[in-house]
DNA sequence: GAGAAAATATAGTGGTCGCTACAGAAACGT
DNA sequence: ACGTTTCTGTAGCGACCACTATATTTTCTC
């Protein structure tokens, strides 16, 4: 062992790399979903043994929130990269659909949304419980975006928008390829811009 | 022990009806997912022993697969009972989107469509190639009744609905109403409409 | 009612689950 | 260099997983 690193954050000096760590955990939850991948596969991949795992992160949930945070904050964060870039909402939302059909389908055995799918069937209240907050969050960001310019008809915009990003993701776990994601977001933002244009 | 009912169907007499642990285990399967749901669980429900359930089942995923075509043969066809009701394209598929709003929301704790999520996440291949063989029909029926009318784009306009429900289903498993779905549902079928006019 | 056949219940298989007690090794402050 | 503290590795906790060997009870045949 020689690392001893923090790699950037505070918490206690540890022989491994956490957020690499995080990292390589976000992979796999992402790729086969919470309960499917066990603290024993982790700690393999992670090259730590079950005491420095439960001394770094708690519990399995508690690596799994680490998971979300780190994917909300990263990439995969459509709907902030689209806002990033400007715009009106239905440019925004285009380029937020578009860019999940960009991002959902499969590479590398990661497909769909983590967020979305990560803790889908799971049997773990503390999984669902996390999952869902940020579905909620992410949900809530869009909404409050689009109330800018349709305060009526906020809500049941960006239900559109999310439930599409579900199909979407559902979709691509089914195995999707980006040119079926493309061609389903291109319809959906045609209908979100006439929903938009349309007095409610 | 009084019953020694087949209930209807060829096979060996048992002494529980197993069309109706068929049906508990559907919901089951149903309510919270395939590998959340344990074969001690199900016997318990079912009130049957494991020795009886493996006679009967054969195992947990072929319990799955007489759960997963009970469902698809029922109400659940939710394409097939649009279809039934007669029609173009156009109003079988309103129909098709408007009774998967109806049918999602949860009930009961069931919630979605089965065959869509059952088995999202699990770690069982059999149980996902069931679920991933029934999905692929439901699909290919759908493509090709629009094929009668749009065969250049009947690819396409069928994974738009059929991603529109994997996102009403994901939607509704998360907790979304009837009214939520009911308002996608309206959009996506008024997209759908104009896209089927539209000349591909 | 006796014998054959079949479905049942009891109990337990090896394996994996998330998680932890304990003890040894490394890093730290002085 | 010493003692303290902190972390890590080994081993194993009880609980649950899907599944089954054995034996008993029930059912059917005649």
């Amino acid at each position: 062992m020689v690392a001893t690193e923090t790699s950037g954050a505070r918490g206690r000096r540890r022989s491994f790399d956490v957020d690499e760590a995080v990292e390589t955990a976000m992979k796999l939850f992402h790729a086969r979903g919470y309960d499917a991948v066990g603290v024993a596969e982790l700690g393999s991949e992670l090259r730590i043994k079950p005491p420095s795992f439960y001394a770094a992160f708690g519990s399995k949930a508690g690596l799994f929130e680490r998971a979300l945070r780190r994917y909300a904050a990263g990439e995969a964060n459509i709907f902030g990269r689209a806002l990033a870039d400007g715009g009106g909402v239905a440019e925004v939302i285009e380029r937020t659909l578009l860019l999940a059909a960009r991002l959902y389908p499969e590479r590398n055995g990661v497909a769909g949304c983590l967020v979305l799918d990560g803790a889908r069937n799971s049997a773990d209240p503390e999984a669902c419980a996390l999952a869902e907050e940020m579905r909620k969050a992410g949900v809530a960001a869009i909404r409050d975006f689009i109330a800018g310019e349709a305060p009526e008809r906020a809500g049941e915009l960006a239900d559109f928008v999310t439930i599409a990003m579900r199909g979407m993701s559902a979709a691509a776990r089914d195995g999707a390829d980006e040119a079926a994601l493309t061609s389903f977001a291109q319809m959906a933002n045609r209908a979100f811009r006439r929903e938009l244009a349309a007095e409610g």
